[in-house]
DNA sequence: TCTTTAAAACCTAACCGTTAGTGTTACGGT
DNA sequence: ACCGTAACACTAACGGTTAGGTTTTAAAGA
């Protein structure tokens, strides 16, 4: 039982952090595909097999926030107002997401994942592992009258946007003109289903 | 020159195949993780090297006709007729293409690709590759208006709906549905660069 | 036909991410 | 003070992938 409060925690988070940093140094210095995981926990001083009951591979190095993404993704849909509709909440959190990875000091970072084939793939099904939470968050929303296919698909879009717009020339702009095709393609589910007159607006 | 005229082509090709269905039969008779590529090369009689030679990955030996599907889908934008609606043209192919998967012999690899992350993970980069195909057949199209941030985004959207449905319960119904919401999604992307205000119900 | 060229296939041996198996340490609860 | 266990360590291996260099074989020119 009991909560672990106190020193083990803090060691271990201390631990994980290490390894992240050394990686993220290491991998800006010399490449990604320069340094090998042996390399990484040489040099932070931990053994091979500590860093991998830190992070599941040595793409998730480069990730390390990725669940605070899904967190901020699903937040924005489960904790806004009631009545406060859906679209606008997430292109507020969704803008957030952009500004934070276009900014100055994560452009090292983005070139390195732009170059190795690898950390885009695992890039990717990251991708897909939010879009999966966010659809689940959507679908589960009771004031919410659409289908599970329209959810699932808006929760894509919603990804998509984010990753359109981070590589824009402009992702401000990018970002509002997807929103507009995802505000249109989210109006019309609530036609098709029922004849049911859910009230207007 | 080199028209290489006959036997080396077919020998390359019959060695190809032969390495993906030796592969595929294994990978169905006793799963994808407990066949290795040593196992998978003794049994086409090859070497190992010759099998990499053929395919990038062990992953590519499941989705062979990868290419077949990106070269469809730009098809279906480049070889339409004049002023045949770029949407609609699309599902039609979309949904040729979730048939195809969702038809009874495929079952059983949709399965093993289902229970293996390695593939789930390699079929969603497949995907963002043919999503970049796609955004670039759309916009490099002269008679489409629209700007390569809309095209990029509808291009993911299209891919989406290919993902989404094949794995609804009813793929045709819900490919229609996600179809109108793209349709509505690129409508508005016509208006944006005159007018701001949306239009009524 | 004979020779030349280069693609295709081969073999060996390794590299590197990842995991299993098996201790060892030290924190936290009792 | 003592026990359970979470965190870490070490070794050795497994499996996909690649580098190196050699042999076969189809295709084209002499």
């Amino acid at each position: 039982m009991t909560v672990p409060s106190g020193r083990r925690e803090r060691k271990k988070a201390a631990t994980r952090q290490k390894i992240a940093d050394t990686a993220l140094r290491l991998f800006l210095e010399r490449g990604y595909d320069a340094v090998g995981i042996r390399d990484v926990a040489a040099e932070a001083d931990v053994a091979v097999t500590t860093l991998f009951s830190h992070f599941a591979s040595k793409e998730a190095l480069v990730f390390e926030q990725d669940e605070d993404f899904e967190h901020r993704l699903t937040q924005a849909v489960t904790d806004r107002a009631p009545h406060e509709p859906l679209i606008p909440a997430l292109r507020h959190e969704v803008q957030a997401l952009v500004r934070h990875c276009t900014a100055d000091s994560a452009t090292p970072i983005w070139r390195m994942v732009e170059e190795s084939p690898a950390l885009r793939e695992y890039e990717e099904s990251m991708r897909l592992r939010h879009a999966e939470s966010l659809a689940a968050a959507i679908t589960a929303d009771p004031g919410l009258p659409q289908d599970t296919t329209a959810c699932r698909a808006i929760a894509r879009f919603v990804i998509d946007a984010y990753a359109v717009a981070r590589e824009a020339a402009d992702p401000e702009t990018a970002l509002d003109e997807i929103f507009r095709m995802i505000e249109a393609a989210w109006a019309v589910t609530r036609l098709s289903g029922t004849a049911t007159g859910t009230a207007g607006p």
